[in-house]
DNA sequence: ATTATACGCAACCATGAGGTTGCATGTCAA
DNA sequence: TTGACATGCAACCTCATGGTTGCGTATAAT
């Protein structure tokens, strides 16, 4: 695991709530997951910007994707995030 | 506490050595700090770069500053870590 | 008193990150 | 098969960030 990606994946607001949304619901498309931020959250983003967000994620490991037919679905994964949050608690 | 400041301090591997230095030594004067910086981790920074990376580190509040004659004097503090780190773990 | 030291401040620069636009591709439904 | 749909890809733009340079200032040491 890359530490560095993980918290540069971290540091974009629209990717921590990408991750909200992930945690209630592990799997969704980036359809689904782009409706979602608009609508629930009323944030202003476009197709093309949130595939690229997936994709940092992804590169972190924080997110694992796969196509099916015709849709990408993304399911979430908090393994690195446990691995890297008590770096400086004792 | 900015939740988004922290998360942004945190994202830079400099700053992360930083208070991994801060972590082990809990009070450091800027000049002690840079020094080992340099020394010990190999990393090729100047003072106001270190200063400017202080800035970003305290308005995120993982640390607080206080000058002492013609030292600044810099103490680490976790909190917010601590407040930060669980927001997707169940 | 004078010099060295530790630091603050401000301007400047280069790079990368987040975003958009435009177009191509593959899959599903009618 | 044809059209709608979900996505991939690439070029481009803008701005924040990390860094440097240069200079000024206050404190400490000799």
């Amino acid at each position: 695991m890359q530490e560095d990606l993980v918290y540069k994946a971290l540091a974009d607001p629209t990717r921590r709530l990408m991750l909200d949304e992930l945690c209630e619901r592990k799997e969704q498309t980036l359809y689904e997951l782009t409706a979602r931020l608009i609508m629930r959250h009323e944030v202003a983003i476009s197709r093309q910007a949130m595939a690229k967000h997936i994709d940092v994620l992804e590169k972190a490991g924080l997110v694992s994707s796969e196509k099916r037919g015709k849709f990408r679905v993304i399911v979430f994964n908090d393994e690195p995030i446990r691995g890297v949050m008590n770096r400086w608690l004792k």
